[in-house]
DNA sequence: GGGGTTTGACCTCAG
DNA sequence: CCTGAGGTCAAACCC
């Protein structure tokens, strides 16, 4: 399957044409929300952790191959691959297999620009772009939430090697992606922006969220919010790293709800998205990787917890992982609400 | 006033 | 043991 979910659509092609064009002319907003915020904590505009030199540089310029998209050889690291700021942003450029719209800011070059726009170029063009597949990329939970959701795409790994990790104990997360559908509903309604940005933490899956904390993850240059479901006794967290522009690149669950999806009015702006992406996903329920849950925007939509989990037949590696978790693992089955819900 | 966010400090762990 | 990075806490703040 490998082999033909790297298949490139032509039509993918000349979206991101447009997109990219709609992107250089509208990178305000998203830009001004958060690039503000940086600017006033840092008081240069430029954010601390800017300071430091592009981890990623050193790390390796991959002169990759096209074979390299393919199979990620043992020695290259996610991080390598969190270097290239393409696959940041075409994460966020896909268009959302069901609206088929694209995140006019989902790129946002002006925040990424400063990398080498040449690479995200090619990257670009070659990059697949499969959203009934769900996913050709595929990432594995575990060690490499981090990597960002373009870089999944081509970090495509066998199942066998996910099965792995997850055994390595350390993978209680999820790794989903996502959401970038809400982003686009967003932009429709620029004045909304702040008000959308609100309802689409607490419910771009459809729960709710608390923000318990915010980092500066290192391989990164994009902050990692840290989640919590608001339901009582739900374990449940997440990780969310948005680029500067605002626009989600990571998102890693951790455990499982043991509760249904709270059906609050809230998520009305969303519903739309959720239930889309749901019917979605029950179409896509038997993709075949099973981690590879949005990594790119294609999976954007695909994105909500109790639908990775679910649709993707990770149970099995949640299975696993969760055991095998020492703490947080909370022992709760939450594997069958999943399933039993499924 | 309640709930969520922000943010600096603290804790834990791996190298 | 030391240090750095990631994750969490909790007071202050905001809506």
């Amino acid at each position: 399957m490998a082999a033909s979910s790297f298949s490139f659509p032509t039509s993918s092609s000349s979206f991101m044409t447009t997109s990219f064009t709609d992107l250089l002319a509208s990178d305000d907003y998203p830009t001004k929300g958060l690039g503000d915020r940086i600017a006033e904590r840092t008081g240069s505009g430029v954010p601390k952790f800017k300071s430091l030199p592009p981890p990623s540089l050193p790390l390796s310029p991959p002169p990759f191959s096209p074979s390299s998209y393919f199979a990620i050889p043992p020695g290259l690291s996610p991080t390598e691959l969190l270097d290239s700021p393409v696959l940041l942003s075409s994460s966020n450029l896909l268009p959302s297999p069901t609206t088929g719209s694209f995140p006019s800011h989902a790129f946002n070059w002006k925040s990424s620009s400063h990398r080498d726009v040449k690479q995200e170029d090619k990257n670009y063009s070659d990059f697949s772009f499969q959203p009934q597949v769900g996913t050709a990329a595929s990432i594995s939970q575990s060690q490499t939430n981090h990597v960002p959701l373009g870089q999944q795409a081509w970090n495509y790994q066998e199942p066998t090697k996910q099965n792995d990790q997850n055994a390595n104990g350390r993978s209680e997360f999820n790794t989903l992606q996502s959401f970038m559908q809400n982003n686009n509903d967003q932009n429709n309604s620029g004045n909304q922006y702040n008000q959308s940005i609100r309802e689409q933490k607490r419910s771009d899956d459809g729960y709710n969220w608390r923000k318990y904390g915010q980092k500066q993850v290192k391989g990164s240059e994009n902050p990692r919010s840290y989640y919590k479901c608001t339901y009582p006794n739900c374990p449940t967290k997440k990780k969310v790293e948005r680029s500067l522009d605002g626009q989600i690149t990571e998102i890693v669950y951790k455990g499982n709800h043991n509760h249904p999806k709270p059906q609050s009015t809230r998520r009305s702006s969303s519903s739309t998205a959720s239930s889309a992406i749901q019917s979605y996903n029950t179409q896509t329920n038997e993709i075949p990787d099973h981690q590879s849950y949005g990594s790119n925007g294609q999976m954007d939509s695909v994105a909500t917890p109790e639908n990775s989990s679910i649709s993707f037949g990770d149970d099995d590696h949640e299975h696993t992982s969760q055991k095998s978790s020492r703490s947080r693992g909370d022992d709760l089955d939450e594997e069958e609400p999943d399933s039993k819900r499924w």
